[in-house]
DNA sequence: CTGTAAAAGTTGAGCCGTTGCACTTTTTGA
DNA sequence: TCAAAAAGTGCAACGGCTCAACTTTTACAG
């Protein structure tokens, strides 16, 4: 009984299912800030504490827990394809991952899910949280792939501006081209002082 | 009566400086999170309405005014050395205006202040958004200075990662350092691009 | 099975930052 | 002197979030 532990569990995961999803479909019927707590857990017939307990905050309702986003970061740099830099590998899996936080990317209202959270400051903002969270371990890996002592302040520098491009990609009307400039930017200024790849 | 206008402004000057004061004293006394806006509303002998009033907003009751923030921000692109890059006098600014945005920088506990804004969540990220809310200024100075068109997103990207440089430069023990090499990275990707200074 | 104690789940009351409203007082300028 | 503008006040309320207490469910010993 290590893995599909009893049949509490199974409750446990299903109120969280119908809090996330009541969530979704409020928040995109009626607006992120139109929405209270109150309403969503309302929707999913349990108490606003209870929703507290499956949800550390409001804006959590809307993405899945973030645990691989950090792994996936750091594989993009170790395992890039050889002879592709690591500003370049970033850049790609940037634009890549841009889709793949959403609680379900199948739903075929996720181009209004995307839009809501480009346009709600608080939405914006977490999203933007669960990205530097991981930029420790990002500078890490680049570090680890360079073969630089694992605090170097240019890896650092280059994990830092890399997540941060994040915000000028999605804010601008034709993302890919903005992510072209901005890891150009970077491409430059990181090969300037790593020759190798 | 252009300038000093009458007693009134003289009084509404007093009260806002009231509050101002008694919540730095309260602030980097008790931590910032350990004080409510009442309790300072207390201290300075106004109602709570009164004091969001004069502030928009808890955290506003540390900062200063930010509308010069952009002007020095503007005039240290456009009135650069001549022979300096952009990047090295965006640098610079940053380092001398680090110590800037405080509501008294002469006050001997302002050490103390740096620190409570850098550990405190809710005033570091607010100190980011006061920055980053001239993202587009800045952008623009920058394509006026090299000529670009004024929605170059090179000029975008330089703007955009000078601004967020600030955040891995506060954070590091060793601020001038970190500043040195991130804006080295964001030099040679620049003048990559843009031979001239 | 049964009894029991921990774990999980739920609840309502309440805190904190913030806003709106209705109202009094002060200042200003005609 | 008078009226309009502005500053301040108290109160009630809202939305996000937490706490202490209570009820159910599960696990396990006998």
């Amino acid at each position: 009984m290590t893995e599909p532990t009893g049949r509490r569990e199974r409750k446990k995961a299903q109120t969280r299912q119908s809090l996330a999803d009541a969530a979704l479909e409020l928040f995109l019927d009626r607006g992120y800030d139109q929405v209270g707590v109150k309403d969503v857990a309302d929707a999913a017939d349990v108490s606003v504490t209870t929703l507290f307990k499956h949800f550390p905050s409001k804006e959590a309702l809307v993405f899945d827990q973030d645990d691989d986003l950090e792994a996936a970061l750091v594989a993009a740099v170790r395992d890039r394809a050889p002879g592709r830099s690591i500003p370049q590998a970033l850049r790609e899996h940037i634009l890549l991952a841009r889709t793949q936080l959403a609680v379900h990317a199948t739903d075929p209202r996720f181009a209004d899910f995307t839009r809501m959270v480009r346009e709600t400051p608080a939405l914006r903002d977490y999203a933007h949280r669960m990205w530097t969270r991981h930029e420790a371990a990002l500078a890490l890996a680049i570090a680890e792939a360079v073969g630089a002592p694992e605090d170097d302040l240019g890896c650092a520098a280059l994990a830092h501006f890399a997540l941060e491009a994040r915000g000028l990609i999605l804010r601008h009307p034709e993302p890919h081209r903005a992510a072209d400039e901005a890891f150009a930017l970077l491409e430059h200024g990181w090969t300037a002082s790593h020759p190798g790849s």
